[in-house]
DNA sequence: ACTCTGTTGTTATGGCTCTACTAACAGTAT
DNA sequence: ATACTGTTAGTAGAGCCATAACAACAGAGT
């Protein structure tokens, strides 16, 4: 971590360069004058004062009315809770807005043939989630990656099974089938061979109810060598009827969960 | 709450005017195409493209790869947790870096003659609670409102009186007095007549172990008709000793608590 | 007293980037 | 044929960066 990441974080969390390099030199000197921040900052000593002035208003610093003036920034503590503080504020005003103005859009009838497509692990994980959730027949999670397997999906599967509803966990890989075989109410199980092989870019497969899909592959995006999982997922359409046939024909580990689904018809 | 003030919170959430209303516009549809979203954001048609690119990529949106293309947004709960977690990981990254790169001063030797302002209530009450917390040897708060104890306060003042600090309230107010009546530790008293009197814009008044002080006023700020709270302190500084000798003769109560903390000594 | 020098706090200026907004265009669907 | 879609270019303005200039002031040394 060095100065220039530091600076830049500051920038997103709402300063301007120069409030963000006046507060980290405060907190390196402890206090100073204008143009001790100056030199450490390497901020024009005349733009030194707005930023102050500015850094004050936001409670990040203090000033000393004297000649010359003098600063000293917050404890780090401080600062952090008034920044979040502020954070919280804005996020509860704009969503306040937001959860009026919404329309209510019942989950079912998907009437449209959407399919829906999510980039980032943090999405897909809260896309998920959300799914599985949404399911009272049944749920099968499956993917040969235990990273891919975090706690909040895990969570989400166990409380699903734990409320009736057929559970599947299906892996080639050992970690993520043991990671489940202690509850009794999640029905673990291998995939067939020539399906999940080595090297596959299969990220992870949902299937909800019969009636709901979600993929996600690991491809390279636009930094190379780094894994970007894409996801797509659907609902209640005829793509998500067609893809789970697909799936419960090829996968014959699906039918036993399919099997029992319909049992409780 | 109206549409402007979310889309400026938002903005300050660090979205953009437009990434700000095509999201409320989809949280308002529930799904949409670029047109929909045009019309319903007042967006330009074109910009709606770009917008929701960006959108996407912050994990608000779901995007249809179709044509024409469909939008729509995550969940409301999706939506509010990414923005935070995105917020906790650029003030853990900056704060990071701050912490490495900051200079350990001694909170003792305050050895200027420093005379610290600060304006607004809340930084002055992390400013209190952190003074509060370094007394060792006695600590004296006093307000006529009752609405400048607060929680954080009243708990710091609490704990030191429970660690054997002499912990004294000074109130002309009941309802402050009643609020710290129940702890054996704090002694709390009445301010002697002809001061602290109705319509004075004394704000609170901070005495910690005779070497530090902190005195805030209400008085008018920019904004007339809503009264802002401006406070200085000082500690380890002459001023400090001689404004504590002037609250100690002029004001009776706080020979109490004086004579307590010379018997520490 | 007086100048000389350096500092402080303030203000103005041009350049730059990002955003808001408009306009145009090729490709597609109906 | 016509309306619409997705993309790109271009202009205007706001905010920020960077530099320069300024009056007011303090101290040192005649």
């Amino acid at each position: 971590m060095n100065e220039g990441d530091a600076v830049e974080s500051l920038e997103r969390l709402g300063l301007t360069g120069y409030e963000a390099k006046v507060f980290i030199a405060l907190q390196k000197l402890g206090a100073g004058t204008a143009r001790e921040v100056h030199r450490v900052a390497d901020v024009p000593r005349s733009q030194v004062y707005s930023a102050t002035e500015s850094l004050e208003e936001r409670g990040l610093i203090e000033v000393q009315q004297s000649n010359p003036m003098r600063y000293r920034p917050v404890s780090i503590e401080a600062a952090r809770s008034t920044l979040r503080e502020r954070f919280e504020q804005e996020q509860e005003q704009a969503f306040d807005y937001v959860e009026t103005v919404r329309e209510q859009h019942s989950d079912d009838d998907e009437e449209q043939e959407d399919i829906w497509t999510i980039r980032g692990r943090d999405q897909i994980e809260d896309r998920i989630v959300e799914l599985v959730r949404e399911a009272d027949e049944s749920v099968v999670f499956g993917t040969p990656n235990a990273d891919l397997v975090t706690d909040d999906i895990a969570a989400a599967l166990r409380d699903r099974a734990a409320d009736g509803v057929p559970t599947t966990v299906v892996s080639v890989n050992d970690v993520v089938r043991e990671a489940f075989a202690a509850d009794e109410n999640v029905v673990v199980t291998a995939p067939p061979p020539m399906f999940e092989k080595e090297g596959s870019s299969t990220g992870r497969i949902v299937r909800v109810d019969g009636e709901g899909v979600l993929l996600s592959v690991l491809g390279e995006g636009e930094v190379p060598g780094i894994d970007r999982e894409t996801a797509f997922w659907s609902v209640g359409t005829n793509f998500a009827s067609v893809l789970i046939e697909l799936m419960d024909n090829s996968i014959g580990s699906f039918e036993e969960s399919c099997a029992r689904s319909l049992e409780n018809r």
